[in-house]
RNA sequence: GCGCGCUUAGCUCAGCGGUAGAGCAUCACCUUGACAUGGUGGGGGUCAGUGGUUCGAUCCCACUAGCGCGCACCA
């Protein structure tokens, strides 16, 4: 094995064996462990957060698969209707051509190759990360067949009355040109103003002031609106105000939605661009004034001084000729929400358009009843009320989308616009009778990308059809997905699930907190802070990293600023961590904080362990290859039942941690022991023992069967988190340690239980590493190299101390890096003497020269402090009665312990002051 | 406006009703035959604040402050 650990090589070699060799495929025997990939969009590539998702997912993966679970991970990509067409709208822009120069046809032919570019990329980053998907089941939301069952439940929820099209008020976005869901629009906070405007009154003098902040939808006004106690207003309700510039009467009607301390206490309703204004209308049945085109200009219902005017652009007319006509009362500054698209920005109009609705309610109350019951859980579960409150106020899902990038709506139109849902024209014409001299018009739009992803657990399984997979893997067992498209999709997915499958689609739902950047911040390309995983992998220069953060910027402008903090972060560019160190260090991220932050430090922190791994495992075959290994008369030490015993810890931990999707503790678990138990401590001890004459061969036998057994279980209890390393160094030892199996990824996980914890070993370790540690500390503050011999003499060795002394002398002389130690007799006075305690046992050290007694007596002034500060709160404690009465017995037998502990220690380091002291003065 | 989350060592974060933990950073010592991507030791925290429950609170409860995030029709 060479002296570091290389990953590039390896893991390549292996991932490929793997596949190759169909290990990735469920097994078919046990009970089944299923997980839907959340597919990732064609977009691009895959940034760290699908990198920390595809970690979890194929950690689960790995730990269930060896836990002998019929395990199927199902990959897949979603075409991600509205993000894919801006991509490749944006590519195609850059050439120099429109999507509309090229027509549909030739616009999503493109898409397609831009499909399979991305699509390309994403699916070798997964095999490069390790991710042991079933290939053989790769998925593409938008793949004929999956095209197939969106149009079957599109029209089966359009038989049971749950789809339905009309003409309503919806979202609409003016640059993109298509409707869209309340989920894609985000509220945000501008500094605007609220216009007070005058109406003049009909038959009558005077004015009506009304307040508004977007005095350009006026021209769509269809009545003026007051709160029907409104004492100013009252006699004016049933009578009329004239709209000014538009020659029209407006009727004053009264409705409690009004607030009389708001602005004027009128408010001016324009049903056809509000929505609220549109709820208002239906109840006072106010007619629609629809008064702008698609793309937000004003259109021909306005008078003609206004028409084809941006919406803007009209505002600001509007208002130069409401101010030349005396009509503006007063403009206030005020905050508003301004509606904008998730994808484009754009400020969102409400218009009237005709549009396919999913009436929701129906399909929402089984989902909530669901998690109610238990049949999904959250974890964590403080996500079941953010699921709650949606769900419960859900509204009417627009599934429309004016688009090319998309599921088609299996909709057909003849001449007079009567419309069929039918699977497809044919069906259509056979159902409803129509010949073939008829036209029929396939509806041009296309479906919200997050319907077909609502399908997407039992789509992927081969539904309608009844096939073995979706018998054998529906429900899921968990689906791990982010916090911000619980609504998006995790509900969706449930609904659909309990409406088409009868079955929750997933038992549990993991939600994982949001990878960010070292500083807190979102990775966004425009910040120009995204990392692609595999530049942490494989490593890139800076030169290459500088290219790929600032080519193709929205705002070229930012370029200079992220190349400053690039090289600022990267000076000599990213170094290759291999797979193994990133998925670590993404495992020790899964904590149950919604801000992740990713920092290039954890990752060559978890690059380290995999070097210590490495050479430790390196020490293992050194000392094992070529040896009898067999257990059978072998002789273990105390140092090889207890590296057993913390081996049982560790493995409980880990089933802890994967019970509760903790992976931060199942990768803390293997860290500790790995490195604090198994390297510092265990391969030590056993230098003691092989690199001893003294020690048997049944004792060298026991140690060389621990060492690589213990080993051994390390690496299988790795493996899902470190796929590479684990399988690399397993392969090397898997001979040695009696393992069986090609790959370690078929072995079993090892269980807790298997491992017996040894309380025996347990403590008698402790008492030694106290004793080593004890004189570390000496050494450490006393700036004595470890290496260097002391002699040590014992004060008030008890019995069992002298047992452990005969039995692990060889322990303490290595490890202590001391002569054997020599007991001191009763009445026998210690020269002058550095200490440290075990018990009510002295570990004296001369000091002969190298330690100074000052240094010894600010040593003992600061235990003794200490000491004495945790004696004074002990006995405060324990003087309590009611703490006595009250604290199960337990803890009073172990405090009380304590305190006695404490007074020894306490007399024992006066005493040893006073000696020093003497000594130092004499 | 309603709701949720966070506040623990210089930094990033675990933790828990019963003596405060890790990694990094820092300081000192160590080229020991697995590993300098290393070893050994040290320093560093009134666990945001106030009040309550309790024998005992960093942990449970209430309130406050700061930060963050959802949801929301006030024109």
């Amino acid at each position: 094995m060479d002296k570091a650990y290389s990953p590039a090589e390896i893991e390549a070699r292996i991932y490929a064996w793997w596949e190759a060799s169909g290990f990735f495929a469920p097994s078919g025997r046990g009970p089944a462990f299923s997980i839907v990939i959340p597919p990732p969009n064609v977009t691009g590539t895959l940034h760290m957060g699908h990198a920390f998702q595809d970690t979890i997912m194929d950690a689960l993966s790995r730990f269930h698969r060896m836990r002998g679970f019929d395990t199927l991970w199902q990959p897949g990509t979603d075409h991600a209707g509205i993000a894919t067409q801006m991509v490749v709208e944006r590519q195609l822009n850059a050439a120099g051509q429109s999507r509309a120069e090229l027509g549909r046809e030739a616009f999503v032919e493109r898409v397609w190759q831009w499909k399979e570019t991305s699509g390309g990329m994403i699916a070798k980053q997964m095999r490069r990360l390790g991710a042991s998907v079933d290939w053989q089941r790769d998925v593409f939301t938008l793949d004929p067949a999956m095209s197939l069952k969106v149009t079957e439940v599109f029209v089966r929820l359009h038989e049971d009355g749950l789809i339905y099209r009309g003409k309503r008020l919806v979202n609409w976005d003016p640059v993109l040109k298509t409707a869209l869901s309340d989920l894609e629009v985000v509220a945000e906070e501008e500094q605007g103003s609220l216009w007070h405007l005058r109406y003049p009154l009909v038959e009558a003098s005077g004015y009506l002031v009304v307040a508004t902040t977007r005095p350009e939808t006026m021209l769509g006004d269809a009545a003026v609106a007051v709160h029907p106690d409104d004492e100013r207003y009252r006699h004016l309700i049933g009578r009329k105000v004239r709209l000014p510039l538009a020659d029209r009467e407006l009727p004053i009607v009264a409705d409690a939605y009004v607030d009389p301390a708001f602005g004027s206490g009128c408010v001016k309703i324009t049903p056809a661009h509000d929505f609220n204004d549109y709820e208002l209308g239906q109840r006072h049945n106010l007619p629609l004034i629809s008064i702008m085109t698609l793309d937000a200009a004003l259109n021909d219902s306005v008078p003609p001084a206004y028409r084809g005017l941006d919406r803007f652009a009209a505002r600001e007319k509007i208002l130069a000729d409401l101010d030349a006509r005396g009509l503006i009362e007063r403009i206030e500054p005020h905050k508003l929400t301004v509606p904008r698209g998730d994808r484009s920005n754009a400020i969102l109009e409400p218009l009237l358009t005709d549009q396919w609705f999913v009436d929701i309610k129906p399909l929402a109350a089984p989902a909530i009843r669901a998690v109610q019951e238990g049949r999904v859980r959250f974890v964590p579960e403080t996500w079941t009320g953010v699921y709650y409150d949606w769900m419960h106020k859900i509204r009417d899902w627009c599934i429309s989308r004016q688009l090319w990038w998309g599921h088609r709506i299996p909709a057909w139109y003849d001449a007079d616009g009567r419309c069929y849902v039918a699977r497809s024209e044919a069906e259509a014409r056979r159902v409803h009778g129509i010949d073939a001299s008829v036209a029929l018009r396939q509806d041009e739009d296309v479906l919200d990308t997050w319907f077909s992803s609502a399908l997407w657990p039992f789509s992927t399984l081969g539904w309608p059809e009844k096939t073995a997979a979706l018998r054998t893997y529906y429900p899921t067992s968990v689906l791990v997905t982010g916090f911000d498209i619980i609504f998006f999709w995790v509900a969706r997915m449930l609904m659909m699930g309990l409406k088409f499958m009868d079955d929750v689609p997933f038992r549990k739902v993991y939600i994982h907190g949001l990878i960010r950047d070292q500083d807190g911040q979102k990775m966004s390309k425009s910040k120009g802070n995204v990392i692609d995983p595999l530049d942490i992998v494989d490593g890139i220069s800076l030169q290459a990293l500088l290219e790929k953060r600032t080519a193709g910027l929205m705002q070229p402008q930012m370029k200079a600023g992220i190349e400053r903090a690039t090289r600022k972060q990267f000076p000599q560019g990213i170094a290759a961590y291999g797979t193994d160190a990133l998925r670590l260090c993404l495992a020790r991220l899964a904590t149950q904080s919604r801000d992740l932050r990713f920092d290039m430090a954890k990752v060559e922190e978890y690059r380290n362990f995999c070097n210590k791994l490495w050479n430790a495992a390196r020490f293992v075959l050194m000392n094992a290859e070529g040896h009898d290994l067999s257990p059978a008369g072998a002789e273990f030490s105390l140092a090889d039942r207890w590296i057993r015993s913390r081996l049982a810890g560790m493995l409980s931990r880990i089933d802890a941690g994967f019970a509760e999707y903790r992976l931060d503790m199942v990768a803390n678990a293997l860290y500790e022991f790995t490195w604090h138990e198994f390297c510092d401590w265990y391969v030590e001890l056993s230098k003691a023992v092989l690199q001893s004459d003294e020690a048997s061969a049944q004792a060298k036998r026991g140690t060389r069967h621990t060492l690589i057994n213990t080993l051994e279980i390390l690496l299988r209890a790795l493996h899902p988190l470190a796929p590479f390393i684990s399988e690399e160094i397993w392969q090397r030892v898997r001979v040695n340690a009696g393992a069986q199996g090609d790959t370690i990824m078929r072995t079993d996980f090892p269980s807790a239980s298997s491992v017996p914890v040894d309380a025996q070993a347990e403590p008698e370790m402790r008492w030694v590493m106290d004793f080593v540690l004890g004189v570390r500390q000496i050494k450490g503050e006393m700036d004595i190299p470890l290496n260097r011999k002391l002699e040590v003499l014992l004060q008030n060795a008890g019995p069992r101390d002298l047992g452990y002394l005969g039995r692990h002398l060889h322990y303490l002389v290595r490890l202590a890096g001391i002569e054997p130690p020599r007991a001191l007799a009763a009445a026998e006075v210690a020269p002058i003497c550095a200490v440290a305690l075990l018990g009510s046992m002295e570990i004296l050290v001369p000091m002969k020269g190298l330690i100074e007694p000052a240094a010894e007596l600010e040593r003992l002034a600061k235990r003794l402090r200490k000491a004495e500060i945790d004696l004074s709160k002990l006995e405060t404690k324990l003087g309590n009665s009611q703490f006595a009465k009250n604290a199960p017995p337990d803890i009073v037998a172990k405090d009380q312990q304590r305190l006695e502990e404490l007074r020894t220690e306490i007399g024992q380091l006066s005493a040893q002051t006073a000696r020093v002291r003497k000594l130092k003065d004499s």
